[in-house]
RNA sequence: CGGGGUGUAGCGCAGUCCGGUAGCGCACCUGGUUUGGGACCAGGGGGUCCCAGGUUCGAAUCCUGGUACCCCGACCA
């Protein structure tokens, strides 16, 4: 193992593989697309999911569980919906192997083992679950039914990159379901905002809240909302999405309830996710040239001590020092690693910890122990300063909060600085290739239009933010009439 | 799925053009000296050269096919 990894300016796809696999987050498996996530990368997604499935909880919602096969007669039943995932569904045909008779010690699918209907690997679960649901609602007494489901899905991808895009990958979907539109819509926002609230404050991520353009939507919803969130190369990421299902599901799975007035009516659905790609946008967020950066919210460890000793009674004395303040650290609910391998030196230790975005380190030498004091440094700015070792266990707690916060700030600093309003189409291109980022440009609102744009350069319609001003204006492309601009980039 | 590149020790690479004993750095093991920013010296272990065929006295090297990954495009969370 070399010592650096790539740096973001020369090459920033590189730097972003290195990481990952330098970091001990995940690695290419033998499976094509597919790929392993490390301990210590699932630690993130663990922590990720804990923070996600409290607000999921608080917000009503229970989990369940949906099988992953699915028949392609029901898969096919919505029909935006089975055709825009059908180029990239993996699909079983074939219940058994058996033995090769021409090879000793090879196995073949077994032609006469063919299963009378393929299944479909999901690529995503609308179908079976509003195939489920029709038999659990009868009545508006039914409603609403708000599930979440923490599965593995398969999209058969062309080219994939760690977490950002694989064929297998984890996330949750919740699928709800409504006796009005009106509180559908309600609770299709209602989980944007989580999802916002997750990546400001969990994440330190700052996101911009909006809706699709048509051509950009989720097939098989009335309206997709989602969250855009920039990456440190000045493309966006789309971090999570929420939709409004309409009836379109419910229609398709024929899901009536009788109302009040004892009317039948189709049931009104959401779906929202977010999966393991959010552990892509928090490297793309926040990470340097020296490894990870960790919000504390999310990291596994918070806190490492690094005893710096010549000899085995300096490091006793040190250790002695490291549990009393490991001990107080851990009360107060965080992760303390003590590294006292006496098979690297603290340079080498240091480089490691900061490799792998650890936010505060502890330094304790003999130094330390004859002025009663340790150096502590935080991995975001890499400031050090010397502390009093007894007031380290009430000073840790603000450190942490700040490391958060300021990570937060610095990414919507940073983020901020990359809206750029633009009018004509010749500043639309020279941003876009000059400065990156996001543009707010209007739109007539074709998608003629937005075909055309993204032709030429590449840049899609990432959103039409909600928090958008009513102005009028003209189309950043066609010169027609506008009353918002919306909010363009290249992307991920 | 199209274009380009790569696959050689755990990791990063040289060797391939021009066929002839498989190398380097890091990591690993042993011993010693070291330890406040990736230690040093000495010794040592480790290889189906991506896979399958072919050419040849002989293939990491040449030929054919396959496969995986990376980069650029198209498609997509």
């Amino acid at each position: 193992m070399g010592k650096e990894i790539p740096s973001r300016s020369e090459d920033y796809s590189l730097w972003y593989n290195e990481l990952v696999k330098r970091a001990d987050l995940a690695e290419h498996s033998d499976v094509r697309g597919c790929m392993v996530i490390k301990p210590y990368g699932y630690s993130i997604w663990e922590k990720m999911q804990q923070a996600l499935d409290k607000m999921f909880k608080d917000t009503g919602h229970v989990n369940a569980y949906f099988p992953l096969f699915v028949p392609k007669s029901m898969f096919e039943a919505e029909e935006q919906n089975a055709e825009g995932f059908a180029k990239e569904c993996a699909i079983v045909t074939h219940y058994r192997l058996k033995n090769d008779p021409d090879t000793k010690g090879k196995l073949i699918v077994d032609p006469e083992a063919k299963l009378e209907e393929e299944l479909v690997v999901r690529p995503t679960s609308e179908a079976i679950i509003w195939n489920t649901y029709k038999k659990w609602i009868q009545s508006y007494r039914d409603l609403p039914i708000l599930i979440n489901q923490w599965a593995n899905v398969v999209r058969w991808e062309m080219r994939t990159r760690l977490f950002l895009r694989t064929a297998e990958f984890l996330w949750q979907e919740g699928h709800t379901a409504h006796a009005t539109a009106d509180e559908a819509v309600k609770e299709t926002i209602q989980m944007l905002d989580v999802y916002a609230a997750f990546a400001e404050e969990f994440m330190a991520m700052p996101v911009i809240k909006g809706r699709k353009s048509e051509g950009e939507k989720f097939p098989g919803a009335v309206d997709t909302y989602c969250i855009e969130a920039m990456m440190q190369d000045g493309k966006a990421l789309q971090a999570g999405t929420s939709h409004f299902l309409g009836q379109n599901f419910a229609n398709a799975f024929n899901v009536q309830f009788a109302g009040k007035d004892g009317k039948l009516d189709y049931v009104w659905g959401t779906s929202w996710g977010v999966s393991t790609r959010l552990m892509g946008a928090l490297i793309m967020a926040h990470s340097d040239d020296d490894g990870l950066v960790l919000p504390p919210k999310l990291a596994p460890i918070h806190i490492v001590i690094v005893p710096i000793f010549r000899s085995d009674d300096e490091l006793e004395k040190i250790t002695e020092k490291a549990d009393q303040l490991s001990a107080a650290l851990r009360k107060q609910g965080f992760s303390v690693k003590f590294d006292n391998r006496d098979t690297h030196k603290p340079g080498f230790k240091f480089a490691e910890w900061e490799l792998k975005g650890v936010p505060v380190r502890i330094a304790i030498g003999p130094r330390d122990l004859e002025n009663g004091t340790v150096e502590v440094a935080r991995r975001d700015t890499k400031e050090k300063q010397v502390m009093k070792l007894d007031e380290v266990e009430t000073k840790i707690p603000a450190l942490l909060d700040d490391i958060q916060r300021n990570i937060f700030q610095r990414a919507k600093a940073f983020r901020d600085s990359l809206v750029t309003k633009v009018d004509a189409f010749e500043d639309f291109k020279r941003v876009l290739d000059e400065k990156g980022g996001f543009v707010l440009a209007h739109w007539d609102g074709t998608k003629e239009t937005e075909a055309a744009i993204k032709e030429q350069t590449k840049a899609t319609i990432r959103c039409i933010p909600l928090d958008a001003v009513e102005e009028n204006g003209t189309c950043v492309y066609s010169g027609k009439p506008s009353v918002r601009r919306v909010l363009f980039a290249r992307a991920y």
